[in-house]
DNA sequence: AAATTACTAGTAATGATTATCAATAACTAT
DNA sequence: ATAGTTATTGATAATCATTACTAGTAATTT
């Protein structure tokens, strides 16, 4: 995992600035296994930059996910859930209580199939279903 | 393809009706290989029924989705599409001109990390990229 | 240290989707 | 067939996650 430096280092390109409210949105995500709306994060990310407002965490985000730092998709409820870890892995999505479940598991896929249709930017698997502690 | 008979008997069901709105929007969605939004999907049925509302259309996809007739998932710009072809299967979106592409492979997964999670109700792969036509 | 301009905070606007409710019509039982 | 039950419709209002806007601020460059 990145530490700040390294975030730094990473995060930081011509036209592009490293500010304290980039980095906090980026340090947060990275220091959590769970998978915030952006109204989690405002509200996590608040405890440290009281000031900082809604608009700058979806900007952020936006800017986060465009650079390929964070992954986000849509949960249950077709809220956009955000994750620190940008690796490809599946998120297996419990339908009652909307918990989120890394699997560290990248499907193969025939990439001979997608050659034709395009260029391939990046995946996204989801299994919906229903949780062991929902499923009592 | 299931013609309007097969319709009218597989959608039936105890304290459920048929109603020729249900009725045409699954024809509608059967009918097409597209994925259109519900907006697409209200201007389309309404040739047939011009008096057909969206809320209409919104209860219906979501009934149809719910007994699994369809299947729904959202685009590049988060906004939800329908697919009348409920069979798992990849689906291939344009960021640039956001058209849906399907391919008709299922990956494969190893079912035994996910039964420790809980159960699986459906599936969904997505591949973003950019189509052969708009990488011109 | 000054200049440039990307970024922020605060707020308003957007728009897809859902909720509401009286009227209607699909189904059930007689 | 007919009447009764209630799921569904049409029309409209409400919701709320997300985006747009703007003047002020601050990160970076020169």
């Amino acid at each position: 995992m990145l530490n700040t430096v390294q975030i730094k280092e990473k995060i930081n390109q011509a036209g592009e600035r490293l500010t304290p409210q980039r980095i906090e949105i980026l340090k947060y995500l990275r220091s959590v296994t769970c998978h915030p709306t952006a109204e989690i994060i405002y509200t996590e990310v608040k405890k440290n930059i009281p000031t900082i407002s809604l608009g700058t965490i979806y900007r952020n985000l936006i800017y986060l996910v465009t650079k390929g730092y964070i992954i986000q998709f849509q949960n249950n409820d077709n809220i956009t859930c955000y994750d620190g870890n940008p690796k490809d892995h599946i998120h297996f999505i419990c339908q009652k209580c909307n918990k989120v479940h890394d699997i560290f598991e990248t499907p193969t896929i025939d990439k001979a199939k997608f050659d034709k249709l395009g260029i391939i930017n990046k995946v996204e698997y989801k299994v919906f279903g229903v949780c062991t502690e929902c499923n009592q």
